[in-house]
DNA sequence: TCAGCCCCCCACCGG
DNA sequence: GGGGGGCTGA
């Protein structure tokens, strides 16, 4: 049992400002019986509690051990979030340091931290706010050395476990089996998200099946290589911590004393990994008695635990993500309170309607309808092109329209199913002159340039980690190939050493002078860096390899055109080096490889406020805009087509849908297109089955799917049968489109070098796609002039000048 | 033994 | 469109 705070010792638990009776779980507050029936006077005076509804402000104020907190889309959740956070804080019934606040995205991550400064300023430091992954590295790096890891080992992405799959499949032959990297790697992120490991997968696996015998041994030599590598994959980073809490209770319960606040944002998608974290951490650790006095301090009991989650908005079942977490959270933790919000605050009633209509096609589910006071709103508008480009220009064209009337880009939103379908958005939004950021892609990292110079700094950081010894070996090309390479593996292997020291020993493998030679150099190359590290900047570091490496020379004097821009690839990453450091002062080159490795992009180094955001529908759940666009809204792409025929396919990709329309506040696009590029090739598209779940006045069809058929004739476009088919707002209602000459607006993804071409106001011009037109202004330099041009049939466009397709009459 | 070239095969979503 | 594997020429 809790005595009174003795207010004697040092920590948060001594204070005196802190309330043990509030510390104490599951006991009712003060002022309060738990009841939702909590008048809203009771927020009086309290700005962190005014202009909550009751349910939200129970929401906040609510103390019980274990709180549910069922959020409907735009109910306000991150709001309540946000809020409770802060009232703990600001009535001192916990300090900064016991918060632990969970979310599932790097982008929902910052945006509570900036909220949750906002409200309370400085005080906010010391809080962990940040995905389960950043968190368990936290944990991980604290702690590695007590089972076995050194402190800066290193996070393998999801090509890095490939790779090293692919080098274990091709040694056991077990191709012929039917293993690749790609599917040996998803069967084992299954296992680990059950908190499965090699050995205990082969106590119940069947040896006689010679799959499974083979897949126990690609597991085993999988965990082996990353253990003798000094790395964890992704899903290691989760069970690794679960595991080390199991095994070392004295260390969980350090995390347990501190955070005595625990919140789980997107619960819903958490998968069993995420669960057993969570109960461990919110486990009563063993009682901490003072050896002298006795006396039991507060804070031994469990922290308290916040979960908020919407069971309609679950899209991760593909990472192992289990909707029972949030459907039996009661049970799992008795006692527990409940608490439903569901007055929308963000969308207009049409876009509610919208959403509502489309997942009440889904069974299974409780019956949950948002609605808002705030009125009708606009309708949504629909439209089709005939490409993915011209899809691409209609959404750049509105984002234009907009923009002249006095929206800001950072307010509009793309949303798309895949990353592929960034490639036509941006080339038309460069064209166009269209400011854009692409949000919460790794793009950047996953570049081989980047991943190169990534590797030198890893293999300075974690000289154990073979696989980027050998990703650096011979990049760039130093003559060292192969066999060099295997030669050096069982140089090391013979002598019991590690590959990075066979480097150094090079010499005694016996190989030619020139070999030799560029081995030790590299080796040289490393040691050195590895001593600047100590010295503390990470940029310099990377200048050292860069420029000793040779990597951004050869590449600026390659002769593959595209290779002068993969150098400045490798030079914006300086930058971004150099960036980090004046943002994070106190961090290191370790700190800088975490991050790199599980915050996608540099997203949240930079203000997006200037610029439209493209995101996957994945990014955008907990986010909002005032405009969205959501594009592909095609069969085989939104259901995609590798979920349409799996059991709960189509209802977690009408989820997705779900979680698009509901990000939008005032303005929604829905758009697809009657062909889609992929494979380099085109292929024929159809309108998405969800699409005519969405009741028919509530879209405005600028350009209808109507009745056009597909090239094949079998079947007519899916949509035309339900509720007379789509508005005949179009004038191609009722007209079948197979050509592309009878599509108006259609666009090519033609690009233009035109030099210095040199416009001004008055002058004449023709465009590939817009025909002929009058230049009205041009603003802008250098390589960023853009001409605002009234095109005779076509309309008012900004183009870049430099590379639209465009000739001056 | 290595570099260059061609061809094939692929591809959902995130940390 | 692009990365990786396999083949060929030096």
């Amino acid at each position: 049992m809790t005595s009174s705070s003795d207010g004697t010792g040092t920590g948060p638990s001594s204070a005196p400002i802190i309330r043990d009776d509030l510390l104490r779980n599951g006991n009712p507050r003060p002022s309060g019986d738990g009841s939702t029936d909590r008048g809203a006077a009771e927020g009086d005076g309290d700005p962190l509690l005014e202009g909550l509804n009751p349910q939200q402000l129970e929401a906040v104020v609510s103390r019980t051990g274990a709180l549910l907190i069922v959020a409907g889309a735009g109910s306000g959740k991150t709001r309540v979030l946000t809020h409770r956070i802060a009232s703990l804080i600001q009535n001192r019934e916990a300090w900064p340091s016991q918060i632990l606040a969970i979310t599932f995205t790097n982008k929902a991550a910052s945006e509570m931290r900036e909220r949750v400064e906002a409200l309370l300023g400085s005080r906010a430091e010391g809080m962990w706010i940040s995905t389960f992954h950043s968190a368990c590295v936290r944990i991980l790096r604290r702690e590695a050395e007590k089972f076995g890891f050194a402190q800066g080992f290193t996070i393998y992405d999801s090509a890095d476990s490939r790779v090293v799959l692919k080098r274990i499949i091709k040694s056991l032959d077990a191709d012929v089996l039917g293993f690749t990297p790609a599917n040996a790697s998803a069967r084992i992120s299954t296992l680990k998200n059950e908190l499965a490991d090699a050995e205990s997968f082969a106590r119940t696996a069947n040896f006689s099946d010679p799959n499974e015998a083979a897949f126990v041994e690609i597991f085993r030599q999988y965990q082996r290589t990353l253990r003798a590598a000094n790395a964890f994959d992704f899903d290691d980073l989760i069970s690794q911590t679960v595991f080390l809490f199991r095994a070392f209770p004295d260390v969980a319960d350090v995390y347990r004393r501190r955070f005595r606040h625990v919140l789980v944002d997107e619960y819903q998608d958490t998968n069993h990994a995420q669960y057993a974290l969570i109960r461990e951490l919110v486990r009563a650790p063993e009682p901490d008695a003072d050896a002298l006095t006795g006396i039991v301090r507060p804070g031994d009991e469990a922290a308290s635990l916040t979960v908020v989650g919407d069971s309609d908005q679950s899209i991760y079942a593909f990472r192992g993500a289990d909707i029972r977490n949030i459907t039996e959270f009661e049970r799992d933790f008795p006692g527990a309170q409940v608490i439903l919000l569901e007055q929308n605050y963000r969308s207009t009633q049409n876009i509610l309607s919208a959403a509502n209509a489309v997942i009440s096609n889904n069974f299974d589910r409780k019956d949950k309808k948002l609605w808002t006071a705030d009125g009708d709103g606009e309708q949504i508008v629909g439209y089709t092109g005939y490409s993915g480009h011209d899809e691409a220009q209609f959404v750049a064209d509105e984002i234009d329209r907009l923009h002249r009337d006095g929206l800001e880009y950072g307010q509009v939103a793309v949303f798309y199913r895949t990353n592929a379908q960034t490639r036509a958005l941006e080339e038309i939004f460069i064209r166009q002159a269209i400011p854009y950021r692409i949000m919460g892609g790794t793009k950047f990292y996953e570049r081989a340039e980047i991943k190169d110079a990534m590797a030198y700094l890893t293999a300075v950081a974690n000289p154990a980690d073979e696989l980027a010894l050998r990703r650096i070996l011979n990049t760039p090309k130093r003559g060292i190939g192969p066999a060099t390479e295997t030669g050096l593996s069982r140089f090391a292997e013979d002598n019991g050493i590690s590959f990075r020291e066979a480097m150094r020993r090079a010499a005694d493998l016996g190989l030619g002078p020139k070999v030799t030679g560029a081995i030790r150099s590299l080796s040289a190359l490393l040691d050195e860096a590895a001593e600047q590290v100590a010295e503390g900047k990470v940029s310099e570091v990377l200048q050292h390899l860069m420029s000793g490496s040779g990597l951004i020379t050869t590449l600026r004097t390659s002769r593959d055109p595209q290779d002068e821009a993969r150098a400045e690839n490798v030079e914006e990453l300086i930058a971004v080096v150099k960036e980090y450091q004046k943002n994070n002062p106190d961090s290191g080159l370790i700190d800088f490889l975490t991050e790199t490795a599980l915050v996608a992009a540099a997203d949240d180094l930079d203000d997006a406020s200037g610029t439209v955001s493209l995101m996957t529908l994945h990014t955008a759940k907990g986010l909002e805009y005032d405009t969205v666009f959501l594009t592909g809204v095609e069969e085989d792409l939104l259901p995609h087509r590798m979920s349409a025929n799996e059991p709960g396919g189509p209802a977690e990709e009408r989820r997705l849908f779900y979680v698009g329309i509901t990000r939008a506040r005032k303005r929604l696009f829905i758009s697809l297109a009657m062909t889609r590029a992929q494979f380099g090739e085109t292929a024929v598209a159809m309108p998405s089955r969800y699409l005519q779940e969405i009741p028919a006045e509530l879209i405005d069809w600028r350009q209808s799917p109507g009745t056009a058929t597909s090239r094949g004739g079998t079947q007519p476009r899916a949509l035309n049968a339900q509720r007379g088919g789509f508005g005949s707002s179009g004038s191609l209602a009722n007209r079948p489109l197979t050509e592309k000459r009878d599509w108006p607006n259609r666009v090519t993804n033609q690009v233009r070098d035109n030099g210095d071409l040199e416009l001004e106001a008055g002058d004449r011009i023709e465009h590939t796609d817009f025909g002929q037109g009058r230049v009205v202004q041009v603003t802008g330099v250098g390589t960023k002039r853009i001409a605002h041009v009234q095109f005779d049939t076509a309309g008012a466009k900004k183009l870049l000048i430099k590379i639209a397709p465009i000739t001056k009459l």
